[in-house]
DNA sequence: CCAGTTCTTGACTATCTCGTCCAGAACGTA
DNA sequence: TACGTTCTGGACGAGATAGTCAAGAACTGG
């Protein structure tokens, strides 16, 4: 048998994506995350590859987490969609508003520094965000069949323009907008979707 | 008299700016934007001093672009002030389509990767976002003055709603979603601002 | 308790990167 | 033309940075 592992692998992606989160793919050292997680580089580099792979294995599983929880927030009877839709909304700006030091969102921070030249950061990005939307697509039109959205919208448009917002509203609150307008935003958004 | 500077400090600041914009700020080397210009470091350095404080002008007359050409585009009579709306969210999809290489907006790419360390990054562009957001206000506002959305509404919420459509769509053209998504979100997006 | 395997630690290398510095060049003026 | 001033180009130094490596540690099956 040999030496067994003496940290946690899950704890160590956490750190590392902390420190990713904080200061970019780019703005990251290796030695940092060495220090933060306490491990020697040669653990770190035995453990996850290079560099480059540690970040996307960091990333994948923060994009799986964010669909994940998106369905859960999503998912469930007809009755009550319109209402899940308006929460999963509300959830979204009050995290935005409540991000005070204004890390922002690690998929927005990673595709816009990384999708252009990585490929595997671009398709993952598109992975998810085709993901999110099929949630708010069927959240939608869950509603729709529950009579809280009208029946003639598409509910796919509906949910792509959902989705636009609420990467807009990330991108706002990084942009350093008021909460009360980041609020507003999210309320317009709710009240503008077509009634019956 | 001194010697004349030989270089259009206009023409080295765009390169410069094609180098942040490609690459990030800490991805950026000052090496090669001095190689990327034909200017010696030291020229480089003697003109614009430090890095950052090159990356700040260039990031700044950036922004100021930005809210000159939206501006421009929205402003003028209550008559054609809808269209002009619709005619810059169009606009600004189409851009987002074009951008083949997935560049993205500098505002969005610099704002995600120093917004949060970097203070001179964030209080630019929460001013660009604000004057951004009042253009769109006001052009709101005259097309409900001029009967083509519904009087009702706060204009400064619907302007509040657009911009984080606008930057949603950067978000996801950069995320990689099909130029037919882009522009039906943007549709979608217009056809829901409420009418008369 | 020994052998074989995998893990850990941190020193080490090779390269990069920011910023400085200086010798010479290009001006206008006296 | 000689001079003072500013600009240019690139060599240089100090420190950072990704990744490797070797010596020893921890573990278990036999």
């Amino acid at each position: 048998m040999a030496r067994p592992r003496s940290f946690d692998e899950a704890a160590v992606l956490r750190t590392a994506r902390d420190q990713f989160w904080e200061t970019g793919y780019a703005g990251t050292k290796v030695d940092d995350i060495a220090a933060a997680t306490g491990l020697g580089k040669g653990s770190l580099y035995g453990a996850f590859g290079d560099k480059h792979a540690l970040f996307l294995r960091v990333f994948d599983h923060y994009c799986s987490e964010a669909a994940d929880g998106t369905r859960r927030q999503l998912e469930g009877p007809d009755e009550t969609a319109y209402r899940r839709l308006g929460d999963h909304v509300h959830a979204i700006a009050e995290s935005v508003v409540a991000d005070r030091a204004r890390r922002g969102c690690l998929i927005a921070k990673s595709t816009a520094e990384c999708a252009e030249h990585d490929e595997a950061v671009a398709s993952r990005s598109r992975q998810l965000f085709h993901d999110l939307q099929q949630h708010l697509t069927a959240c939608i039109a869950g509603a729709q069949r529950a009579g809280d959205i009208a029946p003639g919208a598409d509910p796919a448009h509906l949910g792509g323009l959902v989705l636009a917002v609420l990467r807009g509203l990330e991108a706002l609150g990084k942009g350093g907008l008021a909460p009360a307008e980041i609020r507003a935003i999210a309320e317009t958004a709710l009240a503008v979707l077509p009634k019956p």
